[in-house]
DNA sequence: ACGATTATTTGGAACGTTCCAAACGTTGTC
DNA sequence: GACAACGTTTGGAACGTTCCAAATAATCGT
């Protein structure tokens, strides 16, 4: 009674069943006359018991947590996506260790093998820069499924989920070019990325479609973020043959962008065509609203999730890699088309 | 050895001593000799063991894993505020629980519930609109000690770390007025919440100590997101007499004030000053760089954890309630101030 | 060489659950 | 009345660790 814990067996005493009788009840099987079944239930209640999973744990090796690692939980990418992968490992009754690297090799390194120790199912990872493939070896070797989200790991022989960044920036580029751009910057990012080279690769491919020569002039790196977008803007108005458009490595870029610009006194939108990459929440509400690429974050964090699910529940470990789709979200930032004399003033 | 997990027993085994012995090596115990503790270790890594955390909880009641629930992690805010916590709690060797609410009290119910029977030895949480201060009794009754963050929660009897929103507000209208604004507005934020009426407060009484009437048209109160600023500002503007200077719930309202103010063809900073509140990221590499109440979400995560870490290690469980002091930041978006005709044009 | 210390090591017995095989109590069938 | 068949319940024996008390080994002073 008072001797701390209520457990099982002072169930099953005040009951007056077996603690093996109260244990099928928890597990909900339907071996159980329902008269006991009420009566232990209400025993449970009244005593205010509370199950002991890590105990349960030890027992059966099937543990209802799921690691999450991400290398930058401020980034409201990331957080989205953390949020949409919350959701579904909450309605299957899962419970997530979620940590936060900043990007440090080593602090990833330490947590993955803490949530280890606590006996996780499964982890989904937005990897640190710098991730060594063979870095989930152990966790894969012990039969828990990892699932690589965001930034892709080449040579891990791990399940991954990641946007299709060709694409989107290819989507980009054309509307851009469709509406007449003929100078057409690529602004931020890291230039030693694999989403960097993707994104460019789509806007490369995109620019010889449209029959534009590319201009290695034109792309400008920089941090990936808001201020990132700035310095961007800023290196770019130096050239003397200047961009008309930019697509943006991600939306903090276009939004730094756009701040570049107005310090500038160009209005984006309308002196300048801006299209950012990611599609955040703010990106609809910002003024202008921002053309983007749709990458659904939260919808990217459930299909993560789900897989993961799957991939325990089954108990294969078989790795997939699949690209989610992306899509152009065109808003008022990337403006109208260039009017005859705009074009010609340009060319 | 093929048997599954390699266990502490394998490891008294293959190298020869007591499975005892091999518990105190993983502790660190001083008891045991150097020669063997050496020897063990290399059996450890040699085998490739990994520590059972589950199994030793299960034998002494600490459980080196928090809880923390936030109601909105896509709010930067939290975010920022979840990585400060992550970071004590992670140097502290503890690892934790995240969910996230969306607002929602039946999963923040769900959630605490879950990570109770999981064994966590706290939880922080930053509550649900509308969470009841007995909610966390079972929590606190069981020793397990409970800290709210945020929003405060009349009546709780559990710790609670909140920012000084009465002397913040304060302070931005106090310097609002020095710069010789007379109409200065309240814009944002839902007008039934703890956080709302501090702040409100401090606001009247700065106008108050401004020798300002308080105008209840000047309160205009919104969804707290950036469309809430937008649609904030183009209703004071519907006003006789406009406001020139607006207080902002925070700092994501005033980004959409900005926008808004854009939109109408007025600059923030020159022709109407802003001020938000919680200094979020953005908020220094915006364009106007934006004046605003510095919260240090971060900080406020760290000195959170620190708190709960405290609490946990010393086992009592009596309730601090703390306020964390803020301070004005000063930059772009509130621009000089005013000039003698604008000041008569105004008053 | 012998107790007395001190330094190490070690068998169980927990911790709270699940699982298995076996037992139990009914009921129905021949 | 014995047997089978079912529906329900139940004692252990695990799971992988920590802790305690006690055993053993090493060191020392005399």
């Amino acid at each position: 009674m008072s001797k701390g814990r209520v457990t099982v067996i002072d169930i099953a005493h005040a009951a007056g069943v077996s603690k093996s009788t109260v244990s099928l009840v928890l597990q909900g099987s339907p071996l159980v006359n329902e008269a006991t079944r009420a009566k232990v239930n209400a025993v449970i209640r009244e005593l205010g018991y509370v199950y002991n999973r890590g105990a349960a744990n030890l027992r059966q090796a099937k543990s209802k947590i799921v690691g999450i690692v991400v290398n930058d939980l401020t980034n409201s990418f990331l957080a989205e996506l953390a949020v949409g992968v919350d959701m579904v490992v909450q309605s299957a009754g899962y419970v997530q260790f979620l940590s936060n690297t900043g990007e440090s090799i080593d602090r990833q390194r330490e947590v993955v093998a803490s949530m280890r120790e606590h006996g996780i199912s499964g982890l989904i990872v937005s990897p640190a820069r710098g991730t060594d493939a063979a870095d989930f070896k152990p966790l894969t070797n012990a039969g828990i499924p990892v699932m690589i989200v965001v930034r892709n790991i080449p040579g891990a022989k791990v399940s991954s989920l990641v946007s299709d960044n060709f694409a989107g920036a290819s989507a980009a580029v054309e509307h851009l070019a469709g509406l007449g751009h003929r100078r057409i910057a690529f602004m931020g990012g890291f230039a030693n990325t694999a989403v960097f080279a993707e994104r460019l690769g789509g806007y490369r491919d995109a620019l010889a479609k449209a029959g534009i020569a590319f201009d290695d002039e034109l792309v400008v790196a920089t941090a990936p973020s808001r201020a990132g977008g700035v310095e961007a803007v800023g290196r770019a108005m130096l050239l003397a043959h200047k961009p008309t458009a930019a697509l943006c490595f991600n939306d903090a870029v276009a939004f730094g962008v756009c701040d570049g610009l107005r310090a500038r006194r160009l209005e984006p939108g309308v002196d300048f065509a801006v299209v950012g990459f990611d599609d955040v929440i703010e990106a609809e509400s910002a003024v202008p609203a921002l053309t983007t690429i749709s990458v659904d974050p939260q919808g990217m964090g459930r299909r993560a999730a789900q897989l993961l699910l799957k991939q325990i529940n089954s108990g294969k470990v078989e790795a997939e890699a699949i690209v989610s789709a992306v899509r152009l979200v065109v808003r008022q930032s990337s403006g109208t088309a260039l009017d005859a004399t705009a074009r010609r003033a340009v060319s």
